[in-house]
DNA sequence: AAAACATACCTTGAAATCCGATGCATTGAT
DNA sequence: ATCAATGCATCGGATTTCAAGGTATGTTTT
């Protein structure tokens, strides 16, 4: 088994996070920044990213904007007074996700 | 969204966590034991536990006695040799997990 | 200058994972 | 007696994720 597996059920509170605290980011930059944060564990692929992105996006947590740079394009994704909400409470469960973690490598005995 | 999706992709290692430490365990056992230790947040039903724990077992990672409690039974389940290699590697991957995420809500910034 | 790799968007089909519902049986509480 | 809890299990469907493929530009290497 790969660390990576642990990210799953992970993506979408992440991915939150990420961009609130940035404030802006493209998809492609999200890639990279997960990989880097997680050590080049989390390897977040196209197939599961865009989706993703476009599911929050409909749910109204994620607006867009497509921009230039150079001759490409980039689509960049902010945080949505919705997404906001979503994030906080996405950082809250992760806090807690964390400790419950900890719990389990080092639980107090029944 | 709940918390408890934040547990998808880290059922199997924490059932080696559980069963490790606790030297045997059933099934029931086991999901009451992942609800208290994750504060109510993890509650693995049954459609998910007795698949993975069978799957685990097949793998070789497991071993299972059906022991009588009264006139019930309870099948208990422990860790195999190779069962509990996957249990430390399952742990050393737990706290590098945690640690990742924790840079997700404190990034150095890049 | 050709090839290879990185950047940048996307979709699709399949695999894997997980949940809800259901089934059966015993025990304990109301 | 009825309901909740304990204890095992399966099944179908929903959701999530991945691998592969598609298109195109920019950069680096040979």
């Amino acid at each position: 088994m790969r660390t990576s597996e642990l990210y799953k059920g992970s993506l979408e509170s992440l991915v939150l996070q990420l961009i609130g605290k940035q404030g802006e980011m493209y998809g492609y930059e999200l890639t990279q920044r997960a990989k880097e944060l997680s050590a080049g564990n989390l390897n977040i692929t196209e197939g599961t990213l865009y989706p993703l992105l476009h599911k929050l996006e409909s749910e109204g947590k994620l607006k867009s904007v497509v921009r230039p740079y150079g001759n490409r394009t980039r689509k960049y994704y902010s945080l949505t007074p919705e997404g906001k909400h979503a994030q906080a409470q996405a950082s809250e469960r992760i806090q807690a996700f964390i400790e419950q973690l900890q719990q389990f490598l080092n639980p107090k005995l029944a």
